[in-house]
DNA sequence: ACTTGACTTAGAGTTCACTCTAACCCTTAC
DNA sequence: GTAAGGGTTAGAGTGAACTCTAAGTCAAGT
């Protein structure tokens, strides 16, 4: 079990943020222990899955919907259970494709980055 | 030669961020006729580079002391060149390292994606 | 002649994602 | 008992990168 000043620790992100992301239903409340958060193993691993959307660029309103439960007292089980799989499963579809195109975006700059920056080493070697 | 409306369509940066990313120093300032910005073959290209280190994280300031040509008129010539091409290979090299951040987080974030995507899927097909 | 699309400066407004403060309470370890 | 570390709400402030408006000028094409 973890405080969430270890959690802060282990991922990086400010307790600050840990509870703005909470207080936004970017992450799930996590058990509580006289009022106190107490996050698992799984909450941590979870935590990183997140942050690690968000590293690559999704928007917290996205990741807040992936999060979310979407417990709506008005449907039935079976419909809770199949809207959640099928919309997680929409939201991480669109992502994948998104990854896609970050990855050919960063290719072709390193390409060009590595080029340029061989040149300019070329044309600094030259001069001296 | 292309018109800012043209540049605008065949990089997808609107002409009201072209003139502030001009304003700010992202772009140099292109030839005009009469007033009106006139971008060659080479603007485009380098146009096309500059986003493409907007899009893989850049930020405008960094990106500003890359295009800037550092011409203090206190310089010789020669430090001048010697100074903006370091400057430039720093920079770059730098980026190159962020792009190599960004390679590793988007293929750890895809494999656990790919991972529960399929997981959420398996799921719905066995309650169908 | 008129429309279209360019130009200018200055500044207001927006979105996103924090980041922190205030002001106050509660519990556990030393 | 006191300090350290946790909790709450509400809201202010920050910084980055746009995004657009106002209000006017100008030049080329139909």
């Amino acid at each position: 079990m973890y405080s969430i000043s270890e959690i802060s620790n282990l991922t990086g992100i400010s307790a600050f943020t840990l509870r703005y992301y909470e207080k936004i239903g970017v992450l799930p409340n996590p058990n509580r222990k006289n009022g106190i958060r107490e996050y698992s193993e799984q909450d941590l691993e979870f935590i990183l899955f997140i942050n690690g959307l968000k590293k690559t660029g999704m928007k917290l309103e996205d990741i807040a919907k992936f999060s979310e439960d979407g417990c709506l007292k008005s449907q039935t089980e079976e419909t809770i259970i199949s809207d959640t799989l099928s919309k997680r499963i929409d939201i991480l579809t669109e992502h994948l494709e998104s990854l896609e195109q970050q990855l050919s975006d960063i290719l072709a700059v390193k390409k060009v980055a590595e080029d340029k920056k061989a040149f300019y080493s070329s044309m600094l070697h030259n001069k001296r």
